[in-house]
DNA sequence: TTGTATGCGTTATCAC
DNA sequence: GTGATAACGCATACAA
């Protein structure tokens, strides 16, 4: 023990001896060396069920301590061919659905001995920058959440056979993995019950256009409102931008018609800003003028300020799916990717009031006095 | 190009033949050979200012496309002793200022060619785990954002010349570079802000206790108004958990004695919390009842709900100072460690409010009825 | 400039 | 169970 601890210590040139700096990086020979065995001993006394005794891989140890010993799991991987290390391509991190999400999946990965390499692609950005490095440091696999990067990349690498998992997000390619909730379904439960409240003059605020996201949740809120008679629903795009939320305020009360007695954002963060906007620069009451509903349940929407009722994604259960995705296809290459949907569940919370249809139309819509 | 797809294209087994996929894995030789060339020269086509004739690098190149050829990392920095992945240690990531930290911190580093290797630390865990696998994948740098991370590891990852860069927080080891904000300092300025403001009964609503954050805004939170006549400063640990606002709130204004007229909390996100509580469960108003001052200048923080008076962090500064120091480190390993510290500014919203010292101290404190 | 040979630190394949 | 030896894919010292 103390001689370890004096082998740490008195390593050459404690200070700043410019240039070239000799500390020994001990290896599985010097090891073997010490312990007065072979180099294969050392490996096999550091693999999990190795053939080597209890008493050999003891003095292994050992020697390994002395020395500070620990096994290059990049020359490992050199052989293995697997790195244990996971591409993880993010978006925008201002949503803290995507931050908890990268959080858990971190955490449950590394129960697993995997970790994530961190890719931020910029919006609109070119993704051949992240196909480069994730075939460049030859990445056990890649994980989509970005909502921004183009299908084509996923089949570049399914070819190199590197499994790509996509998470809150789908495509029609079959060859990718993917977790994510059952987007057109929530989105029809949020329909069902802003009508059961009474709600007729609905609004739908969209994320981005071509994410799948959008598309399944504004399919899912439209198609449950068609068969609905004297419902009516305006549709305008937010683009999943919190800046765009005044304005998509201004346009939903613009004076000409009768604003909407219920507003249902693609995601929480719209949701929250526009309540900001309705409330603090139209001067309307939530729920009492006009109720909200969000997408995803984020931390924010519980807030007491907000109370937003939301539509929650089942995170933990897509944060366990998308890992065993990961290390199914790891493990056995062979395996095939599998698509899976997860449903969440309607939480009710302040922001959505009750109708009364017969007297609602005209008490519902006070004066919009717009301000800055 | 046709020849090139075809290659790509034509691999064996496209579908699910599990167990052995033996997909060709395009290596040096195998470019050179095509090229007809040396091995060597495939290095050197790919080495930035290696000694080679454009035609041969040309003709290497194409040959790459070919064959679909990326250089291994992996293998490259098996020689070259760096990886190009620094080590990153999150707490929590629920907290805006994390999660944007991170993000830029990561577009930075890509922009050198470094990326981020992702390690979720759990509050009040063991961090040998991550000492561990940092040593093991050999990681050029570690840096630590998360407050929870035992000051021994940086001692230990030193020992083995590993640099390590911890961002908003510091310590008294100066083997460590470290880039925060002047915490002392910004929290000086909110003690003078409110003390101009007229308000006297102040309160400090603290952080982790031994975080250096903590630490530092509470020193120069309470050394600031040490010095001015008639002031008073209750101390209450929140601990940056914004599940204790509602119990802080409730210690602060318990009816024994007259609650603060003005409150410093550590940090935004315990600020923004406690507003809640203090308006919809204390049924108190901000500012007008009380006011409420914060740390980070997060993005929430400029919601319309909130208002939020805060103290900014430099974040962009902050970055790029992290980014500098990281690379300067890694690139000459002999350069010494440096702390640096960066001034914010105090940024004036509507949580704070103006009293009149004469007539206060009776009208500043209605009823304060508690509620659910 | 170019090719040959060697080594980075490890695991895998053999014989024993 | 154990030890030699050969890969893994690449960069580099050296000779040409």
């Amino acid at each position: 023990m103390q001689t370890a601890q004096s082998v740490l210590v008195h390593f050459p040139c404690a200070n700043d001896c410019s240039g070239s700096v000799s500390r020994p990086e001990p290896t599985s020979t010097d090891v073997a060396q010490l312990a007065g065995v072979s180099q294969s001993a050392v490996s096999r006394a550091f693999t999990e069920g190795a053939s080597i005794s209890e008493a050999k891989r003891a003095r292994v140890i050992e020697a390994a301590e002395q020395l500070g010993y620990r096994p290059n799991l990049i020359a490992r991987s050199l052989i293995t061919r697997r790195t244990g290390i996971i591409g993880l391509a993010v978006g925008d991190l201002s949503n803290p659905f995507y931050s908890q999400l990268i959080y858990k999946l971190s955490e449950k990965l590394q129960q697993r001995n995997f970790h994530l390499l961190l890719f931020t692609v910029p919006d609109r950005a070119n993704s051949d920058d992240l196909l480069e490095d994730v075939i460049n440091y030859r990445l056990d696999a890649l994980v989509l959440t970005s909502t921004e990067v183009s299908s084509h990349l996923g089949a570049r690498l399914q070819e190199r056979g590197i499994p790509v998992v996509l998470i809150n997000r789908t495509t029609e390619d079959t060859a990718s993995s993917s977790v994510a909730s059952d987007n057109e379904f929530g989105a029809s439960e949020v329909a069902r019950f802003l009508v059961k409240q009474g709600h007729r003059r609905l609004a739908y605020v969209a994320g981005i256009q071509n994410t799948s996201t959008n598309i399944e949740r504004e399919r899912g809120f439209l198609r449950a409102l068609a068969s609905v008679a004297g419902v009516t629903v305006q549709h305008i795009s937010g683009d999943y931008d919190v800046h765009k939320s005044l304005s998509v305020a201004r346009e939903l009360f613009d004076g000409e018609n009768a604003g909407p007695e219920a507003i249902f954002c693609a995601n929480d963060m719209m949701a929250l800003s526009l309540m900001d906007a309705l409330r603090y620069n139209l001067n309307l009451r939530v729920p009492e003028d006009v109720s909200v509903v969000g997408y995803d349940n984020i931390e924010p929407a519980a807030f007491s300020a907000y109370q937003l009722t939301t539509y929650s994604q089942p995170i933990d259960e897509m944060v366990d799916a998308a890992v065993e995705l990961i290390v199914e296809r790891v493990s056995s290459p062979g395996s095939a990717p599998r698509q899976i949907r997860l449903r969440g569940e309607l939480v009710v919370r302040a922001s959505v009031g009750v109708r009364h249809p017969s007297s609602a139309d005209t008490s519902a819509h006070p004066s919009s006095a717009a301000s800055a």
